[in-house]
DNA sequence: TTAAACTTGACTATTTTACTATGGTATATA
DNA sequence: TATATACCATAGTAAAATAGTCAAGTTTAA
């Protein structure tokens, strides 16, 4: 089980924004250098970023990207469906009646795993942005 | 984010024991048959478990392998841990203070990631054996 | 003595991840 | 209006991880 980039980046730019925001727009070559990661594979991110309506952009010389609400209001599960880091624990089709490995009925893990994904994501409803940028999750960037 | 084959086996193939066990060994056949696992993938899987004190095993025609201890002392963390189905959220080496992409300080996400690891390890060390066979999460096999 | 079962280590196909490459379009500012 | 600085989109790809398989045993109950 592990986080991967996209999911990883995309919080740790939000962070940045939200950080070095003061009413401008936020270059992703900024980004790309404060963070350390790379200005293609950033763009591709944020594309979905924009998709999903997290940041809208500002294009011209001295543009970039600007959070769409305050921090406080983008959970980390909204950043993680915009990127479509997800949180799969069962091989099954969730929707259908069938089990995994093609058995007629779920089989006996299946509860576990759904209650393991509703506790991950539960995580990742109760954090935001917000709490990335304050208090004692305070870090230099 | 996904749960791979190797944790998820583990622990269906430890349940299908402790479901069927009536004192008798248990046979990696029959589990393979049962649970629609690789016989020889389910070889490598116990391999971990024996090594770690998870199951011990019967040799011989009729052998097989039986849980050391009760279902509800086998706490699936014991189960990810000896199949090394690893939680991983960072990307830096948690004892070393430097932190990811080579910087010398802890990135702003790091508190973050470490506390999910946490979350989710708590939901491992809190559910066992025992819980996945009685009550409501009762399935056929 | 033989078949059923466990044991070990190496090997490999497939998939996923984490990017890079290429070739654009849009626009603020000089 | 030139042009540098941004964003945008699609395709490709090297490396790593996953999910197994293969081969060649050893052990022991019947
Ligand atoms: S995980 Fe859903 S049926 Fe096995
Ligand atoms: S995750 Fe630990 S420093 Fe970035």
């Amino acid at each position: 089980m592990k986080l991967t980039t996209k999911g990883r980046y995309a919080v740790m730019a939000l962070a940045d924004i939200a950080k070095f925001d003061k009413n401008n727009p936020i270059s992703l070559r900024d980004i790309s250098l404060r963070q350390g990661i790379s200005l293609l594979y950033l763009e591709q991110i944020f594309s979905k970023l924009k998709k999903n309506e997290i940041v809208k952009s500002v294009r011209g010389s001295n543009g970039g990207y600007i959070l769409t609400k305050s921090p406080e209001q983008i959970k980390l599960s909204n950043i993680f469906t915009a990127v479509q880091e997800e949180i799969k624990t069962v091989h099954c089709k969730k929707e259908s009646k069938r089990g995994c490995n093609g058995k007629a009925t779920k089989c006996i893990t299946h509860n576990l795993w759904d209650e393991l994904e509703l506790h991950i994501n539960d995580f990742f409803n109760k954090k935001n942005l917000g709490d990335l940028i304050k208090g004692k999750n305070e870090r230099v960037l």
